[in-house]
RNA sequence: GGGCGUAUAGCUCAGCUGGGAGAGCACCUGCCUUACAAGCAGGGGGUCAUAGGUUCGAGCCCUAUUACGCCCACCA
């Protein structure tokens, strides 16, 4: 007795312990090994704060995917795993928590201490996403787990730093940012994300200081920023305001006077034309003054609540301060009106508050020399996105790209390499903490803020293999080969990998971006946790196998499109693994002692046994194809149907009476070629549904390693058998027409039928070789082969494939009016496509400027249409006259 | 304001360089046929958003339009 597969699928039993088998077994380790290629990914690394969601499942299973194919292709393949210690969204979270355990605010516990709290956050929270991610299936190299803050990346974070500090490309500034009220902290402008909003135009009366009864009406949308006002603007061509230049008006409540200046920012179509200056509140303005010398002035707080500017609004929120001003406004006869508006109003991407343009001393990175260089390996195909539409946005972000300010206002992170002497003032920028200024001054302060988190996750791909140190993993493993990630977070992270990397490494980061769409419900709308419809992966992996999961993420999708989590896919799926499982457990049933050799069996192929090798050679290469332009939805597809429908449905079907029969000889290779078919199979599988394929493959005779490991299957030009194609392929046919007779007509008994097959050249050869599979598979009992006319018999039913005809002799089983409906449905069809084809070849430019090949094949069709019409028209003459 | 995507069967989606419209689910009919009812066999169902154009030939290429969605933008 052979062991065999348990009876029922069920993924629990073994997903667990075949991954435990794989880390056992070392097999995702990657090791510089000089005799292979490597290939290599970084994983997008998830917060630490995060859970897993459907996103990751997406992002992981596609990496999974490719790494696992290259891996059995022979090349040395590595995925780094890690996480990303996600700055404001780890210290948000632990704030909280301190807050609800001891009811402490950050600040009363104080840095050292919070960031204590942190890292004990971190050790105890951090690792359970990664956890979950394993149940994936994720094949990657987990000795190589890194964390952003880790000693490596810190070490390469300060390098980096200090490298573009030196180059002159990193500067501290007084600039506008954006800030966030809530977080309290600068955002870069990619963390502001902008919503189209209803809001108020309110118009304001300034009256001029020569002449209090004259006043300059200014719009604004933010009026609680008038407090910030230090000028206005007017266009110099505006002729309405030309008088007005140089003069001042007054501020009104504030009660200060504000000079009226030309600039050509102002838009004569906009508003008023003339507009109020905000240097300190708005980037537009903040311009405008630094050309006319405005006074900068900052009227809120870091809480966004108004500060002294404000006069007696002084200390309340920006909102209350508007509502009440506005009333005073009014009440004092300057709000001239109120006009709605859509305007977009930037927000946190982290809480969603409303942020704040505030002047601010940060640091930045000069972007313009940086960018460039991004934009140049882009256009000379140095890296090339998947698919490539997302070119241009790469390309219009980085052409259109502002400074990026890299300080945080945050505990939670890589602190600033910057130290300030306390004796002259001077800033230092090193590598290592200062012990002495040049002045001599050994009282040396560090900069208070963090670095962007962006800025650490932009050195992934090589912080990862040791830079800066030059070590051995980075000169074989880098550049890395794909990175793949969701469309969301190209600029976050893809645009500053790639400038990053050629900054230090002169190289890109890797040579493609696939990009994938989002994960959406049902109802195609965004899953999130406000709307409570997320889906837990691990819940879905508990009830249907990560395999189901990975395999319904892969399937029927294209690069770059979002996909819909539907509940009946992933039963597909499911469904799927279940037949895989049954077909196995049929074969290894079958199987009784050693395989024969291969010698052995390519001397008795069976035609079945050539035609099923020769397809799984065909679809072996037309998978590789797909996967190379990383078409993975149409592989998984394509393994899907040749193992449901030509494994399952066929072959197994046509090789069943060899297995129950009496010769052993044959029964041996039949043996043969099922488990060698099987074992493509699975390889083809592998990547898309590790778990179960390898279950199966330890089950499979002759299969001492692991299946993880196997060589993927390659094209066998000796494996293309042509001709038992062709064959096969008619004899599949005539069973299906058989079942259709035998289905269209309900008086007809289940039983065994007899056939008539009426057909001359090759047909007969194949029909007369195919016989017995005519017999089992379309329930026949005795065939009559002929190619005499007179042997027909008048009383059947009948169907035309290609040049063979089918009879079912039946006498008075048969409804002749049932037939007749059927042969004229056949004859209609046929008229269609006859007529179609016709049209064609009658048309003198087709045949002058279509290709050879294709005016053949429609020559070719017209001949068979006409030749099956003329036999379809025969019978229904027959069964005319039977109807009488 | 600029850019992009999507529109194909009742539903969800495939469809590679232009050459006879596909899958899964749902639906209808018949089957517990000793691998599998998470299954087997058979079937119905589409002017490929609209209007032009290029071509011998368009779901696919070009132009315009419509609907939905997304992204970017210093839109007082």
């Amino acid at each position: 007795m052979e062991k065999n597969l348990p009876k029922n699928y069920n993924p629990k039993e073994f997903e667990e312990h075949i991954y435990q088998m794989w880390e056992e077994n070392n097999c995702f380790r990657a090791v510089v090994d000089s005799d292979k290629t490597p290939f290599t990914i970084v994983m997008p690394p998830p917060n630490i704060t995060g859970q897993l969601h459907m996103g990751h499942a997406l992002d992981q299973t596609l990496q999974d995917v490719l790494t696992r194919w290259k891996r059995m292709q022979g090349y040395n393949a590595l995925w780094i795993p890690g996480s990303d210690h996600a700055s404001i969204a780890t210290e948000v979270k632990v704030a909280e928590k301190i807050r609800n355990e001891e009811g402490k605010t950050k600040d009363e516990i104080g840095r050292e201490e919070f960031l204590k709290r942190a890292w004990e956050w971190k050790n105890t929270f951090g690792g359970r996403i990664i956890e979950q991610i394993r149940k994936l299936g994720n094949s990657c190299d987990w000795e190589r787990e890194r964390f952003t803050m880790d000693e490596g990346c810190s070490k390469a974070v300060t390098e980096f730093f200090v490298k573009l500090y030196e180059k002159g490309l990193i500067y501290k500034g007084n600039r506008l940012i954006n800030w966030c009220p809530s977080c309290a902290t600068s955002l870069s402008d990619a963390e502001v994300e902008h919503e189209d909003k209803t809001g108020k135009y309110y118009f304001v009366k300034y009256p001029l200081v020569d002449n209090p009864e004259e006043c300059l009406s200014i719009a604004t949308t933010r009026p609680e920023t008038m407090f910030g006002d230090s000028g206005i603007a007017v266009n110099p061509k505006d002729k309405r305001y030309q008088h007005l230049i140089g003069k001042k008006v007054l501020l009104p409540i504030a009660n200060r006077e504000l000079i009226i200046v030309a600039d050509e920012y102002a838009d004569m179509e906009k508003g008023t034309g003339a507009v109020k200056i905000t240097p300190a509140h708005d980037p537009n303005d903040f311009l405008v003054g630094e050309r006319h010398n405005l006074e900068q002035i900052i009227c809120m707080n870091e809480d966004a609540t108004m500060n002294e500017y404000a006069g007696k609004y002084n200390g309340m929120n920006r909102y209350e301060c508007r509502k009440l001003l506005l009333q005073e406004l009014e009440d004092k006869g300057y709000l001239q009106k109120v006009e709605d508006t859509a305007h977009s109003v930037g927000a946190c991407y982290r809480c969603n508050t409303v942020i704040e343009p505030m002047l601010s001393e940060q640091w930045f990175v000069k972007m313009e020399e940086l960018a460039e260089a991004a934009v140049k390996v882009a256009k000379n195909c140095e890296l090339q996105h998947v698919p490539d539409r997302f070119e241009k946005i790469y390309l219009h972000w980085l052409e259109n790209i502002k400074d990026w300010c890299i300080s945080r206002q945050l505990w939670w992170g890589h602190r600033i390499p910057a130290y300030y002497c306390q004796d002259c003032g001077e800033i230092i920028v090193s590598r290592e903490v200062p012990k002495i200024c040049k002045c001599g001054g050994t009282e040396l302060t560090q900069d208070e803020d963090v670095l962007d988190t962006w800025f650490s996750s932009a050195l992934w791909p090589f912080s990862t293999l040791g830079w800066p140190d030059d070590t051995k993993d980075l000169e074989y493993f880098y550049p890395t080969d794909v990175l793949v990630t969701g469309y969301d977070i190209i600029f976050f992270w893809v645009v500053r990998m790639v400038f990053s990397a050629i900054e230090v490494m002169d190289e890109v980061p890797f040579k493609y971006v696939y990009v994938h769409g989002l994960v959406r419900d049902a109802d195609g709308r965004k899953m999130s946790k406000s709307l409570g419809n997320g889906i837990d992966p691990l819940e879905i992996i508990d009830q249907f196998g990560a395999d189901a999961l990975r395999f319904m993420l892969m399937t029927g999708i294209t690069p770059g499109n979002d996909i819909r989590f539907k509940a009946d896919k992933l039963e597909g799926s499911r469904n799927f693994a279940n037949k895989l499982w049954n077909a196995s457990r049929f074969v290894l049933m079958n199987i009784e002692g050693p395989l024969i050799n291969k010698g052995q069996a390519e001397s008795s192929y069976q035609d079945e046994d050539k035609w099923i090798l020769s397809r799984i050679n065909s679809v072996s290469k037309e998978v590789t194809v797909n996967m190379d332009k990383f078409e993975l939805g149409m592989a998984a597809q394509k393994t899907y149907d040749f193992i449901w429908n030509e494994y399952c449905d066929w072959y197994i079907e046509m090789v069943k009476a060899r297995l129950y029969g009496e010769d052993n000889e044959d029964k041996d290779v039949a043996r043969y070629v099922l488990i060698k078919v099987l074992k493509d199979m699975l390889k083809l599988l592998h990547p898309f549904m590790p778990f179960i394929t390898e279950e199966i493959w330890g089950y499979l005779p002759g299969n001492n390693t692991m299946l993880i490991k196997e060589s993927w299957p390659s094209y066998d030009e000796n494996l293309s058998f042509e001709e038992e194609v062709e064959k096969i392929e008619l004899i599949m046919e005539v069973i299906r027409g058989i079942r259709n007779i035998r289905a269209e007509a309900d008086t007809l008994p289940s039983k065994k039928l007899n056939a008539v097959i009426s057909a001359d050249g090759n047909g007969y050869d194949y029909i007369y070789s195919g016989e017995r599979h005519i017999k089992s598979l379309a329930n026949i009992s005795e065939i009559t082969l002929t190619n005499d006319k007179n042997q027909i018999p008048e009383d059947a039913m009948s169907a035309v494939i290609k040049n063979v005809e089918i009879f079912i002799p039946l006498d008075e089983l048969i409804d002749y009016k049932v037939e007749l409906e059927r042969l004229k449905k056949e004859e209609s069809r046929l008229q269609k496509e006859l007529e179609r084809v016709e049209m064609k070849l009658l048309n003198e430019s087709f045949i002058s400027k279509a290709p050879q090949n294709v005016v053949d094949g429609e020559t070719e069709k017209k001949h068979k249409y006409q030749d099956m019409m003329e036999k379809v028209s025969e019978r229904i003459e027959v069964i005319k006259r039977k109807i009488g």
